[in-house]
DNA sequence: CAGAGTTATGTATGCGCTTACAGAGAGCGC
DNA sequence: GCGCTCTCTGTAAGCGCATACATAACTCTG
């Protein structure tokens, strides 16, 4: 820490420039409410002294801290420091989300609170941060369930991705998230009726996600709406979603007995750049043996080679929108039941599906129920 | 906000356990202490009443608050939402940052607070973060460095990147930035030396920037080291570092009357990325014509084609850095004068000078004085 | 120039928690 | 059975600020 003793306080600077402590708050609260001359006086003590007001007393004075949170969980897996793509790919889903709550926050006059979970202290992260802040808003499957339903009786807070938890359990949370049935059923019927496909393989994940769940019924729905026949799972599911096991999910899918699927529809964009490479290695041409699609639209699926057709997700607006809610939840301005946000996607059609680099587009999904 | 009435305290999960509302605080800051019996039935309270510890009276009580910040300049531009480039660009050095503060904020038990400066109240970035803090990071040039001063004697600061203030007026703020003098120098070395370049030329900014300039010295020395000619000055000063001012200058320096450089050096990654393309649509070969280096190391810069040859700078460990110091004041460890660690950069070799795409590399640059 | 209306400042209280310090049992050796 | 040490719990005093309310100093009216 620095050199002198204690910090400052109002005390201080209200003693040193001859003026009560009311004084000394009202020209950081009210600066219109205090006379000229007294405000510059404070200010300069203040100033001379390194006075700094207190956020905790302040908050605790004033029931209000001007923060707002997000937990999100550990995707670093630290023994892959080195691994650039690992980072490229964490680099998406938080931290797009994090710039875009925080930009937004910024906009409202908030600033952000963030925190990943660590296996560790007794329901400490959660409770960490609604301690702190006004609201917040947690990435799915961070923190139980029980937890926050309980939390959110005292404090807005929003949860992202992710199903909307049914309604009994989630007492006054909101929830915002993206049309993955949608987008992945826009795409899926891309591929059939514009692409002429007929034997689409899915690649999900085996853990349970629920994001990962509903583009599977998207693409299940789009085949059925088409007459495609397949079954009723995944061709195959992989455990991490990364581009190790997408290409090891390629190899698989092409080394299988019977016919090659047409296409291979993976469930995140990560795999997808997988499979390009390892579809690469063994002179399988893409788009011509095969079609290959990912969702989410990074960055690195629109540099590969050929280019990827994906679904985007619109990370920032979806830390945007929770924001949004926060705030309005906090001014008042909103009032009542929870509500469920589902922000539009975008199919980008790249050459990956056959299709030019023109990134012709179609979005798919709703607002709010 | 949620429904009932105000949040629970201490003093209702106190009543209603039968205990004293110290006993409520050992429950959660020190379990051991109090009989699990008690214990367990507080904590049953504490739930079934939906009680969150405030972190703001904690925060007053204990004189801490178990968060570190972060203040960085707000680099977005509200105008270039749409243009994925910026999206991109912007993503690397603020959050890259961010991410490696977070994870090594957490490894300590400390959560993160962000905030972006905003154009905005009197002198409220800086004291907000910091009055809710107990230590934070500031990216140079984000705020005045008399009011860091002012607030570095009361809690520790650590400055990221920029140059390492004059002693004097900077009082007790630590400091950790990159090598980019050692970097730029060494990149150059191995143009000059390597590859016979004889007539660099670097492109360069007219904002001023520490971290620019200092590549600029490195520039200045390899080639007075190797006897290299070159102007005291940038060849070429762009505005923004964006890859649109990029490929302008690559535009120019093909125009210019004289013998076209055999070396285009540019300050960071994004301008380099820039005039590759502008180079291919002119049909000037890289490597072949003339030979490309950009500073960063940025994804992108392993993605394009030709592969781009640049400094790798450890933005993460930039973060990480910061947190260490932070953190070692915090707790004791380290008192006395401020320092200054300079962080190790590489030098990655790729196509775009003539090098293979081995990655082979050279580290440059040194630690703490 | 008394009284009403304004504005600038002071007084006093409490926000919810931590933490010395003190007190009450409980176990133990003498 | 007495004093002692331990362990567990309660009492009380702030932490630094915001803010309702009271007060003082002026400015106007009439």
């Amino acid at each position: 820490m620095g050199a002198s003793g204690a910090a400052p306080t109002v005390y201080d600077v209200a003693e040193r420039s001859g003026v009560s402590i009311a004084t000394v708050s009202r020209v950081y609260r009210m600066p219109e409410s205090v006379r000229p001359e007294t405000r510059e006086r404070v200010l300069a003590v203040a100033h001379a002294l390194g006075y700094v007001p207190s956020g905790n007393a302040r908050g605790l004075a004033s029931r209000s801290t001007g923060v707002l949170g997000l937990c999100f969980p550990d995707y670093s897996d630290p023994d892959a420091e080195a691994a650039e793509d690992a980072d490229d790919a964490a680099m998406l889903y938080s931290d797009q989300i994090i710039r875009g709550m925080e930009r937004a926050a910024r906009r409202h006059g908030y600033a952000l609170l963030i925190a990943a979970s660590l296996k560790g202290g007794p329901e400490s992260l959660v409770a960490k941060v609604a301690g702190r802040v006004d609201g917040f808003a947690v990435l799915a499957r961070t923190v139980p369930t029980a937890e926050l339903d309980v939390i959110s009786r005292r404090q807005p807070v929003v949860m992202l991705a992710g199903p909307r938890e049914s309604p009994d359990t989630a007492d006054h949370l909101d929830h915002v998230e993206v049309a993955n049935f949608d987008g992945q059923r826009e795409l899926t019927r891309h591929l059939i009726e514009d692409h002429g496909v007929r034997r689409p393989a899915y690649v999900g994940s085996s853990e349970e996600s629920p994001d990962v769940e509903a583009r599977f019924r998207g693409f299940l729905a789009a085949c059925g709406d088409a007459g495609v026949e397949v079954a009723g799972e995944p061709a195959l599911r992989v455990g991490m979603m990364t581009q190790a096991e997408g290409a090891r999910a390629a190899e698989a899918l092409c080394e299988r007995a019977g016919e090659r699927p047409d296409a291979f529809v993976f469930a995140n964009d990560q795999m997808a750049v997988g499979a390009l490479h390892a579809l690469e290695r063994r002179g399988v041409k893409v788009p011509g043996d095969v079609l290959v699609t990912g969702f989410d639209g990074i960055p690195l699926s629109r540099l590969v080679r050929p280019s990827l057709t994906t679904v985007h997700q619109p990370m920032l607006r979806l830390g945007e929108a929770a924001v949004e809610l926060l705030v309005e939840r906090l001014s008042g301005a909103r009032t009542g039941d929870p509500v469920s946000v589902m922000l539009p996607v975008t199919v980008v059609r790249r050459t990956s599906c056959g299709c030019g680099d023109t990134e012709a587009a179609g979005a798919a999904g709703a607002a709010e129920r």
